[in-house]
DNA sequence: TGAATAGTGTCTATAAGACAATATCCC
DNA sequence: GGGATATTGTCTTATAGACACTATTCA
């Protein structure tokens, strides 16, 4: 929708659960500039895959509120920056990477999830490989990795929990663990449409690294032979012609991603 | 994330783009709550099923900027008010619907949306069945149903058109062609895992009534044996034991919707 | 009886899972 | 050669599409 300074509908504190007779006559006078806006951020699960499972990257609180748990990295909205390039310079800024796959994961707009005024933030997710990863998580004081631990089957969604290391858990602020929950739940719908695996690996790759990638978001084992026969078939894959080396077993071929597509 | 007025990120305007080098002690200081926020909205989709075709209930604008355009049902977010409850204030307060499948969609929030100032638009989707929208469109005057025209095969995604009664085309406001373009997609996308199609059918209808309004979401003709079966199947349905009246053929059983989940 | 759609049963094509056999590397 | 994984090929099973046939209602 748009700004109505001029007239027409808008809403005001207070009757959020007004009856709609007559109401509609109320909402068309009334101006929403009057009142106090609410707060705009972005927040980015930035997440990458190591070791059989996701990881994410958190920041200390070093303030109260959640002051000493770990919240996903985050900042305010210029009033004219676009939702998109907030995301890119809070992943920018608090982990050094750039050009990531990024994409808008959720509005999570709760009146009471942040303790001091109203802040809607417009959840990210970014992905990135591995080696990206460590070189972000190292970059800066406060900086954490932890291990998601997925209580959930399939795509039934809900909160995470974030293990650092040690199996020492980390605590998060906000609704922060939904969001990682959010993303998890993303992940797995688009695993079988659209080219995610990728993103979460090194320009070059073994068909069996891919097939690890997709065991860890899924969360379950997938068949080797099926998970072969889709990717080729699926026109995502180019033979580099190269083949692994220094393994002592046959050096599987090297595939990477045939499309840019980010769908 | 959250708001953090005593001390950590935030981001103000004129440094969007910044370079990380530096930034980051920059945005440690930063206060947000110095600068202006943006405007933050709810705007809905209300999509039906008829004729084979999909439609959506808009209003006319009245004023400027836009004036004489159609805009989806929308309106400012209170500030106590969560997201959802704002949707379906606007449900309620401009159309007299309530009670319905909503679903949030994307959030919009390009800078230049909207010409007067920065509105952060959060869109949702409602589905409801065709009576019930009927009487929605005939509720107050500056109201409209509009057929929507999809230029666009599968889940690939865009803007879609709006068509009046006689084929009169319906010029939208704002990026309300792209909100109705992306509630098609999703619905295409959601339309074999979830159960989507029953919101857009009263509470019992006939296995052909559900195969139409699939083959009105996707925009493809459905397989009747195979579509029969699956959904018989996916345990989403309950035979009523009635079956159709005044139908010159042999009437077919009636079924009703088996959960009230609305994932 | 005829028109029209409902509902059932069967066959075929396709994709996934299981499994066997061979290939290629390092030690 | 032995150990380990890559890669190919074949067989089986589940599911979707196609099609034939029967059932039931109203005109």
């Amino acid at each position: 929708m748009a700004v109505r300074r001029s007239g027409r509908a808008g809403q005001g504190p207070g009757v959020a659960q007004a009856q709609a007779t007559g109401e509609a006559a109320f909402l068309e006078a009334y101006d929403p500039g009057r009142f106090e806006r609410p707060s705009v951020a972005v927040d980015v699960a930035l997440l990458s895959a190591a070791g059989g499972a996701l990881h994410a990257l958190v920041v200390r609180r070093d303030e109260h509120p959640a002051r000493g748990r770990w919240a996903l990295p985050g900042g305010f909205v210029g009033l004219e920056e676009p939702l998109e390039v907030a995301a890119g310079r809070v992943l920018a800024s608090k982990a050094g990477l750039s050009g990531l796959f990024v994409e808008q994961l959720f509005t999570f707009g709760d009146p009471g999830r942040d303790p001091r005024t109203r802040v809607i933030s417009v959840a990210y997710y970014a992905l990135v490989d591995q080696a990206r990863f460590g070189d972000a998580a190292s970059r800066a004081e406060g900086l954490a990795v932890g291990r998601l631990v997925v209580p959930w089957e399939g795509e039934t969604g809900g909160p995470v929990e974030l293990r650092g290391p040690g199996e020492r858990a980390l605590p998060l602020a906000f609704d922060h663990a939904e969001i990682l929950g959010m993303a998890v739940k993303r992940l797995r719908g688009k695993l079988d449409y659209a080219p995610i695996g990728f993103q979460l690996l090194p320009p070059s790759f073994t068909l069996l690294e891919l097939q690890r990638v997709h065991e860890t978001i899924s969360g379950r084992p997938l068949n080797k032979d099926s998970f072969r026969r889709r990717m080729l078939a699926s026109g995502w894959l180019e033979a580099t012609g190269e083949r692994q080396a220094e393994v002592d077993h046959r050096p599987a071929e090297r595939y990477r991603f045939a499309r840019r597509s980010a769908t």
